[in-house]
RNA sequence: GCCCCGGUGGUGGAAUUGGUAGACACGCAGGACUUAAAAUCCUGUGUCCUAACAGACGUACGGGUUCAAGUCCCGUCUGGGGUACCA
């Protein structure tokens, strides 16, 4: 019988699915494993052959685990929302819905061609309104959660609401957008419509203005790598920064947990380092410059002299107006008492009582000389933290704080104004009266504070708020030149041009805040709005940007760590003793930081801090072919759809393009209404328009797998706590900052809510590689083609050269075989890929060329010029002039990634067809290391494939099924348990190469001494059944078992097979091999020594000399210094 | 620029902890079987020198550590992937 792999392949996927061989149960006393492999997009080209690679890989986990007795979950799904199908759509008008379903069933056609152990019954889709539904449900959490950083984790939003009614929000420390304090009675007092836009600032999902790339002739926003050099990829429509109201997810309040986690992952080193260099975590301080002289000149009058007593907003102003101004009415004793003696100028300054500055009201201050005065009760000895905070702010904002107790007040009043005096001595020494009345402060970020005695600059993005208020009348023309340049840039040339260096000088100077020397403030748009402060204090000694804006506008560039040449470069390097640095001089760079850090604190210029550069990621899209966000506006004001409403499905639409006014797809959609009563439909409320992104639904499946038909949860609580987290998760490095850090964030946020009792989604991942494509192209000259008789040069193999020729056909082009093509001699080579189904071994199959003429009609009288001759419309002519070179047609071979565009796919159904799903299934593997990145092609295929017949045939006898009962010889089973070992260890550290290698040696031993003997073969079937199933399962079958081998255990390596009597030592003279010595085992380091120097041929090595040295590595190796 | 991963025969690759470099497979060459081809089997195959034995050289390049280096250290070159003015 011969191995019919097609045969055998068919009947056993069939066999499988019938009898469900694969389903997993949610309990079992077995252990559990958890094997998962990346989610895939169904696309419309199908799969290649390096899609499999993984599967593949994953399935050998999965089956092998079966074998070790584990109760392994190994499911598959599709992550089935996306732009193709929408494009898809747009173009076609089908339903995006039907595109999909087509894909999957192709996909699913071509999965179940290589065999794949996958529990079918788990299958999910995103796009299906049952899996959706909980992704709806997990949005609606995370919209009614706030990350407490206190407690370091994510709570409900209504605990923070209880908070707000008895404490404001000034104990509250939590991940959130900027807001303004508030106490108990205000929170109270606050309207519907305010609490809900103050609750909106702590969502972990909230609405936000954030800057998009947005594109007006597309109707949509689009991602930053769909953007080329300023225009959509898809189309080059211009493309431009726009302001827009987003759903955004607060990740980076996870983004400390999110670094931290990496330490206890078994990820690639390379997939943390992504992650961890995209969180991007960094620690140094904020400093405050303050900006030299009187205000602006360029500001009009008016301006200026509002800006003293404007210290707040207005719209703190119209909050606290009320309350401020009954505060004045109804003074405490001791305030009144204070009162009396600061006002009318009585010290000289000039006091207002129960001024509102920034988000508080204060008692006293005096303005001009920013001193505050607090009389306090003693309510303050319970709120020092809350005193503490304020006086904080009130000292960023530069006033000096001073606090007397009303006890105080009313009992030594002299001494308390006597105080008050010194203070404002104090202050007018420091600060020249007049000086700081605009207070104006440029506040920077920095991680280099050691440095501070280098800065010879500050420079501020173009975007920057002061750079209006700051610019002095001379500069102005030349600043707002320069931000409408760099608007421009910011657009265009910006990404594509990013070594152009460009700044301009606003006029303004800023103080130096220990050196006191002014510190002239540039723009220029190497420094970003979004991160940090928007503003950097510029160190060209060591910091290669600055350095090189500091050389371009020829600023000083001094000193102040040693080392490096920075006549020639920045010296960025942290390394080093810090010079001209007055109290930092003769400290290195680590102690310096800590040292200028408590300086800069002490002196309440800034605060050290850390900085993220992981921003919140915008969560809104304005397509079709995506989750709904299950949102309704009542007023305006955002509100979730009640729980008993999802899913919210999507609608259908005319058409998936936006709205005539640029609203989303789902605008257009009748009835996209709701109301909490009657749920869709019924009138009511607008619902939300933009639907969620590709990573919404991939940031969990993992979980849906456990427990996939749950209609009441998203996962059940028992079927989480059984699976836990991923074992081993297999996918491409592509997702590392991508969904691998979604999927994490989601994870941890679910561990907070109490959902699942882990924080992350996969103990162990490995990255494969990529299997990139072939191409076969063919060489073409264009010379002379114009003209029909051209005459082409043909080869004359004797003389070694091409030798023009007139023959008897019209020919427009001349392809030139690629050996030959280099020896042409013609500028204007070109070249065009070939179908590489056509290609045999960089040879052009001669039977497609009538495909060929198909395909590019216009080469149809093109002549194809080997050595011996040509091809002319598929016909060989020999040469005139004598045929003694070959008639192959040489392909020039090239390694591309896989595409269509490239015809260099090679899709996987054929390699089945061709030689069956186990060849691939070993070939894949057989190429090399999984996680390395490596060219297709099928030279190799053969041996593989021969392998298989080769196992095949142990079990027969010409053609004949034969098996011997017989015992096993020693031979045969130390080649088994050898194998056994190999391969267990080869798959425990995922080197599936050698596998493969190992059970070719196996089957070459055994096919030698031509053993088939049950005893041995057995157990080898079960070894190779997690490679090659299919011909596992038919042999195994016909040994006589009725159950599949997908559940055997395990063959047991007993090691006393291998155990030897002697062993084979090679012998090296200072380390170079020269002989082998057979010794038995188990002698002493010194009879080794005496057996082999009493050899003659060592002694013949050693020429008559003796050793100097003799080391013995027992079972090792003899290394004889002479 | 920075970060990560690589560089071993004609090719894919092996060498797991510093201990015989090139396992296994392809390709190539020669042979057997065959009218022939396919399939199958056998032999050889890192380079140089050699009739052969032997020998010399060899893991991108240059140094170093070691009895011993593909493996560890320093420097250089080079390929691939990621990322981008992140202060």
């Amino acid at each position: 019988m011969d191995y019919n792999f097609k045969e055998i392949e068919s009947r056993w996927q069939k066999r499988w699915a019938e009898q469900k061989t694969f389903k997993t149960e949610n309990n079992s006393s077995k252990p559990k494993y958890y094997v998962l492999d990346m989610f895939p997009y169904p696309s419309g080209a199908g799969l290649h052959v390096g899609h499999p690679l993984g599967y593949i890989a994953s399935d050998i986990i999965a089956r092998y685990k079966r074998h070790k007795g584990f109760n392994v979950l190994h499911p598959m799904g599709y992550d089935s929302f996306g732009l193709p199908a929408e494009q898809y759509a747009i173009q076609t008008g089908q339903h995006p819905a039907l595109t999909t379903e087509t894909n999957i069933a192709r996909y699913r056609e071509q999965l179940d061609k290589i065999g794949f152990s996958f529990d079918w019954d788990r299958e999910v889709r995103t796009s299906d309104p049952a899996y959706y539904k909980w992704t709806q449900w997990i949005f609606i959490q995370l919209f009614h959660s706030w990350y407490n950083n206190t407690s370091n984790k994510a709570e409900h939003i209504d605990g923070l609401i209880k908070e707000f009614e008895n404490n404001g929000n000034t104990k509250v420390n939590a991940a959130c957008s900027e807001t303004k304090q508030f106490t108990a009675a205000e929170w109270k007092a606050f309207n519907e419509q305010q609490q809900q836009e103050i609750l909106m600032n702590y969502r972990s999902t909230y609405l936000s203005e954030a800057w998009v790339n947005w594109c007006p002739a597309l109707g949509t926003v689009l991602a930053n790598d769909e953007v080329k050099d300023g225009v959509s990829e898809r189309g080059g429509h211009p493309v431009e920064r726009k302001l827009m109201k987003q759903w955004s997810m607060r990740i980076s309040a996870y983004a400390q947990r999110l670094l931290d986690g990496l330490d206890h992952l078994e990820w690639t080193e390379s997939l943390k380092e992504s992650q961890r260099y995209w969180i991007g975590k960094s620690e140094g301080c904020s400093l405050r410059f303050k900006l030299q002289g009187h205000l602006s000149p360029s500001l009009s009058k008016g301006e200026g002299e509002e800006a003293g007593y404007h210290t707040t907003d207005s719209q703190m102003w119209n909050l606290l107006q009320d309350k401020a101004l009954a505060m004045r009415k109804n003074p405490t004793p001791a305030e009144n008492a204070l009162w009396q003696y600061l006002r009318n100028n009585n010290t000289g300054s000039h006091f207002r009582r129960q001024q509102i500055i920034d988000r508080f009201i204060v008692d006293f201050v005096c303005l001009s000389k920013k001193l505050v005065v607090e009389a306090d009760g003693d309510i303050h000895d319970y709120q020092q933290e809350e005193d503490n905070a304020r006086t904080e702010r009130l000292n960023e904002l530069g006033y000096t704080v001073v606090r007397f107790r009303n006890e105080e007040i009313l009992s030594d009043i002299d001494t308390v104004i006597s105080e008050i005096k010194r203070e404002l001595a104090l202050k007018g020494k420091v600060l020249p009266s007049g000086e700081d009345l605009g207070g104006v402060v440029i506040e920077v970020f920095t991680t280099r504070p050691d440095t501070i005695f280098g800065v010879s600059f500050v420079t501020l993005a173009p975007e920057h708020d002061l750079v209006e208020k700051i610019t002095t009348a001379e500069y102005k023309t030349k600043v707002e030149e320069y931000i409408t340049f760099a608007k421009n840039r910011s657009e265009r040339e910006r990404q594509a041009d990013v070594k152009k260096i460009t700044g301009q000088f606003t006029g303004a100077y800023v103080i130096h805040p220990f050196s006191g020397k002014a510190i002239p403030v540039w723009i220029g748009d190497y420094v970003l709005a979004g991160y940090g402060t928007g503003a950097v204090m510029a160190v060209p000694a060591h910091d290669t940007r600055d350095y090189a804006f500091a050389r371009h506008f020829s600023l000083p560039i001094p000193q102040v760590v040693e080392g490096g040449d920075i006549e020639k470069e920045a010296y960025d390097a942290k390394e080093g003793k810090l010079i001209n640095s007055d109290f930092l001089n003769g400290l290195d760079v680590k102690a310096a930081i800590k040292r200028a850090i408590q300086e800069v604190e002490a002196k309440h210029l800034g605060k050290g801090k850390i900085n993220f550069r992981l921003r919140d990621a915008v969560f809104g899209r304005q397509r079709y072919w995506g989750e709904p966000i299950p949102i309704y506006y009542k007023n305006g004001i955002p509100y979730t759809v009640e729980e008993k409403h999802l899913p919210l499905e999507l609608p259908e639409v005319d058409k998936y393009l936006p709205t005539a006014d640029g609203e989303p797809p789902l605008a257009r959609a009748k009835d996209w209404t709701y109301s909490p009563l009657l749920g869709r439909g019924a009138g009511g409320e607008v619902l939300e328009t933009t639907t969620m992104p590709g990573w919404a639904g991939s940031s969990w499946y993992f979980l849906r797998y456990m427990d996939p038909h749950n209609e009441k949860e998203f996962v059940s609580k028992q079927a989480a706590d059984y699976w836990q987290n991923v074992d081993l998760y297999l996918g491409g490095s592509e997702h590392a900052t991508g969904h691998l850090l979604y999927v994490r964030f989601w994870t941890m946020f679910l561990k907070d809510m109490g959902f699942v009792t882990f924080d992350e989604p996969a103990k162990k991942l490995i990255n494969q590689g990529m299997i990139q494509g072939t191409s076969e192209k063919i060489i073409f000259t264009i010379a002379g083609t114009n003209s029909e008789t051209t005459s082409p040069y043909l080869w004359y193999e004797e003389e070694n050269k091409f030798v023009p020729t007139q023959i008897s056909h019209s020919v427009r082009r001349a392809f030139y075989s690629a050996e030959i093509s280099n020896l042409l001699y013609d500028t204007d080579k070109r070249e065009i890929n070939v179908d590489v189904n056509w290609v045999n071994n960089n040879t052009f199959n001669p039977i497609y060329f009538p495909e060929f003429f198909k395909r590019f009609p216009e080469y149809e009288t093109a002549v194809f010029i080997c050595k011996g001759g040509y091809y002319y419309k598929g016909t060989f002519y020999e040469n005139p002039f004598g045929a003694t070179g070959s008639r192959e047609f040489k392909t020039k071979p090239e390694v591309e990634k896989m595409s269509k565009s490239k015809w260099n796919v090679v899709s996987p159904d054929k390699i089945c067809d061709d030689f069956g799903a186990d060849t691939l299934r070993l070939y894949e593997m057989f190429l090399g290391p999984l996680e390395l990145s490596k060219p297709w092609n099928t030279n190799g295929i053969t041996g593989v494939a021969g392998f298989l017949k080769k196992l095949w045939r142990l079990f027969h006898n010409n053609n004949t099924w034969s098996i011997s009962e017989e015992a096993a010889t020693k031979p045969e089973l130390k080649a088994l348990h050898r194998t056994i070992k190999k391969i267990t260890e080869d798959i425990e550290r995922f080197s599936f190469n050698t596998s493969v290698s190992n059970f070719m040696i196996c089957v070459n031993e055994l096919t030698e001494v031509k053993c088939n003997k049950r005893s041995v073969l057995e157990p080898l079937l079960i070894i190779i059944s997690p490679y090659a199933p299919h011909i596992a399962e038919e042999l195994w079958s016909l040994l006589g078992h009725k159950e599949s081998i997908a559940y055997a255990p395990f063959p047991l390596f007993d090691e006393s097979y291998l155990v030897e009597s002697s062993f084979n030592y090679p012998i090296s003279f200072n380390g170079k091999t020269r002989l082998n010595i057979e010794l038995p085992l188990g002698l002493s380091n010194a009879d080794i020594e005496k057996e082999v120097m009493s050899r003659e041929e060592v002694q013949k090595h050693l020429n008559g000399g003796s050793p100097k040295k003799v080391i013995i590595v027992p079972n090792k190796i003899v290394n004889i210094v002479v």
